[in-house]
DNA sequence: TATAAATATAGAAATATTTCTATATATTGG
DNA sequence: CCAATATATAGAAATATTTCTATATTTATA
């Protein structure tokens, strides 16, 4: 039997719960990219976009790497598939039994 | 290439983005409960319950049927399936390049 | 070193969410 | 029909999130 975090879920549930980082995580699907190209595929302010990437980071989904002025952003794939494998975990506890 | 409603997927994470609906996901897992059964499993009053779960009725995680006083609740598992397809295709723009 | 470019941080306003108390509705049994 | 049980709705207070403007920091270059 084993013991779901659901706090630890949720919080990561949260920064993804938001068009915006949705769409900024599939943009990073297709490889890395710096802060200001993604800015340019939203109507959004840079402030706005540094905290959505700040999220995204702190949620472990996105890894920041600075190079020169720039600051590139690429997926860390290890963490939606591991949410994923929680969110199974979550509706399959029958299973275990 | 499919269109993915970034809107659409957002919500239904949002209505999910937290632990006592996680958990209330999971109890559901192994089987159909009455609101009261639910509960009992926390620490909420019975109103901040039925807001969770028309939320999650709402969202189409969770189904809902009328038997005399009580509601029972059960899991809908094509939503949570979806979902998680929804997540890896996010996830994996470049596969289908 | 001064300036420009790229990004981050601070702080505030607007909006959304959570969760409560009070109350309403629906259903069953006497 | 009345009372009890189960659940839902209304409305408000507390809290959290979003997103802006203004400003600070970091780095490269003239």
């Amino acid at each position: 039997m084993k013991e779901i975090n659901y706090t630890k879920i949720a919080k990561q549930l949260k920064v993804m719960a938001d068009p915006k980082r949705l769409k900024i995580i599939n943009l990073l699907s297709n490889g890395e990219m710096c802060a200001s190209e993604i800015l340019k595929a939203f109507r959004v302010s840079q402030p706005t976009l540094s905290h959505d990437m700040k999220a995204l980071v702190d949620g472990k989904f996105v890894i920041a790497r600075r190079e020169g002025q720039k600051t590139f952003y690429r997926l860390n794939p290890d963490t939606i598939f591991d949410l994923q494998a929680a969110l199974s975990e979550i509706c399959n506890e029958n299973i275990n039994l």
